[in-house]
DNA sequence: TGAATATATGAACAAGTGCTCATACGATAA
DNA sequence: TTATCGTATGAGCACTTGTTCATATATTCA
């Protein structure tokens, strides 16, 4: 009870924003939404995992490429492979026992440029 | 000399993606710039923060107005802000004894928008 | 000056993450 | 079948991260 009075209430005494914060909560997406959105942008947040959404803008490659352009092992992009892929950002197909990876839709230039305009101003 | 070797030769026998790795390896963007990447998005990989960020799309609050948003305490609040202000994602004026925070560019805008669109199909 | 309010910060800790190592799986070829 | 190659996966561990708690700083007011 009195946890939630101190949430509701600004700063004690002024209720200066609460209009503001009113109009806040109402236009701001669900948290589930939120917290999806916050879990896509962490995928984002590896260099090795960016390094490898890079290198895949180029075209589909197969895990030992990239492995190779990671200079990382094996394993680890296998391991990362398999986060890209739970979130939908590549996709594969199986040619013997090569398995190629590509990016899964055109989203992942976007948020890749977005990303690289902000780091490069100043 | 034998792992170099291992990273430059794809599959011990198959060269067939020499080429391919040759093109990708000049068109990535350095190394640093790609680690700077992952650290943008890794700010964006927290649900407090995009939180706040969507918070900031409305307009300039202050901590406290945050605080009650998030239902966090103010200290976790303000630790975040340090994290966005190191990045420039959000800026700062002082008025009496309250801070008030909003958003240093439209990039973050974008940033978010694409990542939303992700989520959002399917 | 001293009290109160708004914000910032340092230490500490639980939870999460990305790697390596070993091994398993799946496909091809002998 | 057996061997080999390309890939996937589980366990373990070092490292990072976000929070809380306590406290410090900064501004206003009496």
């Amino acid at each position: 009870m009195e946890q939630e009075q101190d949430l509701d209430l600004c700063c004690q005494e002024e209720q200066v924003h609460t209009g503001a914060l009113e109009r806040v909560r109402e236009l701001m997406p669900r948290d589930e939404t939120l917290y999806d959105l916050a879990e896509l942008f962490k995928i984002f947040g590896d260099s090795t995992r960016v390094k490898m959404l890079y290198a895949l803008l180029e075209g589909e490659l197969c895990v030992c490429d990239l492995a190779s352009l990671m200079e990382v092992s094996q394993s680890a992009v296998s391991h990362q492979l398999r986060v890209l892929k739970a979130s939908k950002l590549v996709k594969f197909r199986r040619e013997g026992r090569t398995v190629y990876y590509s990016l899964a839709d055109e989203h992942v230039l976007s948020i890749l440029s977005q990303g690289m305009e902000h780091i490069m101003e100043e």
